[in-house]
DNA sequence: CACATTTCTTAACTTAAGTGAACGAATTAT
DNA sequence: ATAATTCGTTCACTTAAGTTAAGAAATGTG
């Protein structure tokens, strides 16, 4: 299991078996359970999230409604807003699949940071990465349609389609869950 | 002039009179006049951008319309994507008032990240902050309609609806610019 | 200054998404 | 196992955005 851990580090950075056993001995592995809200709105949570296998999910409560602005699979990190600014979260974080995460409390970082300034390195080069990724993400969203959207996912993560549920997947793609189903039913219909 | 630069970097970390000789004299300032193109799509440019006055735009071109994703306006940086991943530029960058803009290549980058380890840490404070504000951003985006956005922007950079024409406005809100004319109409229409 | 071009708005019509409701299927709880 | 939710789809209707076209206003150019 930890091995999963180490094999996504090892593309940033080299870890002695000194430095792993350190990690471990972190006890971040956690296994949780479907369902399970991992952050609540106003909550001033210090806990980042990694995936090591299942899914999670980020979403908002609008009068009343959920709206999902992101999932986060197999080899995928967030680290909440409220983490960084030190503000009560805009949002919550449930897990929609039984899963395994490393969950890392922000002090852990500061001390093995300390230790291991590898670590600094590889938190700058993957929020460099990300930056970059979310960019692309963001000007693809701006400028398609939400049905070029969907056949864009369908490309990109076609598993997402299959694991998540449509009403969610619906508020992913800034549409209402009826939309999606006509939509769907819409590109059938043109395939033939 | 100058000053607006260094004042913005004091704010991540601390100049010598040493230091800022060593950035003045690497010839970064640059004075661009409104409608120039600083980078095309299929190019391969190493030059970032901090504009210290005026505005610039970032756009794609897609099935021969113009789609603008970002404006940056004083005290925003603009890193392309092409110049961290190498690759062709899948966009367009335009100057959209007359302006004044730092541009510095990366080559230069490491040079002074070499002198001066500080440069890094304040790059990796810019892109961390940088990162959380995107995905506010996109959050917010996802979760609001084309009329929504529009009255955040009103509240959030009323600038921009001033200084930046409809049409560009229009596309950077997701919709054309008969759309936007027509949801402004409506707005005004609902104050009475 | 006059001409051309671009930009913004308005309007009529089309298309797609939002809304409310109904129904069966699937999932969850008891 | 059964009842109760929740979920996904369909339908009819409403609302808002896309499209096409035309004209007025602003901007740029010779």
């Amino acid at each position: 299991m930890q091995d999963i851990l180490f094999n996504f580090m090892a593309k940033y950075i080299s870890l002695t078996e000194e430095e792993k056993n350190a990690i471990i001995s972190l006890d971040i592995f956690r296994s949780v359970k479907k369902g399970t809200v991992l952050l609540k709105e106003g909550q001033k949570s210090q806990d980042n999230y990694f995936v090591l296998k299942g899914c999670i999910r980020k979403y908002y409560i609008i009068d009343g409604e959920e709206k999902t602005t992101a999932f986060y699979t197999e080899l995928e990190a967030l680290t909440p807003h409220c983490v960084t600014s030190n503000m009560p979260s805009e949002y919550y974080v449930n897990c929609i699949e039984d899963s395994i995460l490393v969950v890392a409390d922000s002090s852990m970082g500061v001390e093995v940071n300390s230790k291991f300034p590898k670590f600094d390195i590889m938190c700058r080069m993957l929020s460099e990465e990300l930056l970059a990724k979310q960019q692309i993400d963001f000007d693809e969203f701006k400028t398609s349609s939400p049905e070029q959207r969907y056949l864009n996912l369908l490309q990109k993560r076609p598993d997402l389609i299959q694991r998540v549920p449509q009403h969610q997947l619906a508020s992913y793609l800034g549409i209402k869950p009826q939309s999606l189903s006509r939509l769907r039913a819409r590109i059938v219909g043109k395939k033939s």
